[in-house]
DNA sequence: GTCTATAGCTAGATAGAC
DNA sequence: GTCTATCTAGCTATAGAC
């Protein structure tokens, strides 16, 4: 692993932004340079594998954030289940800017980018899927059952982001959580 | 609205193949000559204002293919409105090839495909969310309830098929389809 | 480690023969 | 209406100065 100085950060953050929002193709060299503050040479120092690299990093990044916000919440034991589920539920509002953001598996799963990144954006979603399971499972759900509640949390979340973009309304995926938040708490 | 002569129809499923799975950036003249069969200066003959047009052509047809058989299937009033609902999800499993498809919508709502066709992507989802509200009062849902419901179908339809992507699965798009009839009938 | 400059290529788009 | 040939601009990527 390359040492985390911390201007990588602000880097991976600018590379973050170009590829959730335009996808692997749309997103271009000279866009990630602007995104970022370095020129494109400067970037390829960073990244001799290119472009793949950077997209591949910030598959890397994200799942770091998920697993220290999001996941960290929802499994953290200090607090009870209800409290975990609303807290890990807060965290996805922040990863996904209440609706403003796409996500990076849907903008880096188009024909292109699974292709290259198959791999990461399946262990990713199985990530959250066996995540959401445990939440589920503290929750008093079947096993069964709470496998069944992940899936669905998982593909709310992710056809919520798309209606919203496609309607331009965040509300609808701030709808979307709270009706998980339902779902797990009403049963 | 220009004559549709038999080989246009052929031209715009080739069109469709390539922007459905690649989105609009993605797609480059020379697939889209490739997929159609055609060369690239015919394609401008075709389509003079280019790339856009072809993808507004796509927008276009998945419309009337979606009005004249999901939607056809789901308000025929030959039917009771339990077929109804069997037939209509039947044709949205035929639109999106049991999952191997991607929708139009989700491929050509990146940044900047947004851009582009804002209008008829936001069009086109609130004409899913009227038809599956019609449905929905057709099996006796209140107004309001089968707005939601309706939501909640292009919510779930969307999701599953980015799911079904990231997971390489076509069974998750196929489970979401059964679970939508049985929440519009069991109630 | 960052930059300017540029290579090599492919993109979208046109001109004009047939 | 379709084609070959070509234009320009933008792309990813690299060379080499500092």
């Amino acid at each position: 692993m390359r040492p985390q100085k911390v201007l990588d950060k602000e880097i991976i953050i600018g590379l973050t932004q170009v590829f959730r929002s335009r996808g692997y193709e749309g997103a271009s060299l000279q866009e990630l340079s602007e995104a970022t503050g370095l020129k494109k040479a400067s970037l390829y120092h960073r990244f001799p594998n290119g472009k793949q690299q950077m997209a591949d990093a910030v598959l890397n990044y994200i799942n770091e954030w998920v697993n220290d916000n999001v996941f960290q919440a929802l499994l953290n034991n200090d607090f009870e289940p209800k409290i975990r589920l609303k807290n890990g539920l807060s965290q996805i509002r922040t990863l996904y800017d209440g609706g403003n953001n796409t996500c990076v598996f849907r903008a880096l799963s188009m024909q292109a980018g699974i292709e290259l990144f198959e791999e990461q954006i399946n262990k990713g979603m199985n990530e959250w899927l066996s995540t959401f399971k445990k939440i589920g499972v503290a929750l008093n759900f079947k096993p069964q059952e709470a496998e069944q509640k992940a899936m669905q949390v998982l593909i709310e979340i992710q056809g919520s982001l798309i209606v919203t973009k496609g309607l331009g309304d965040i509300t609808i995926f701030e709808n979307t959580l709270k009706n998980i938040e339902h779902h797990y708490l009403k049963a």
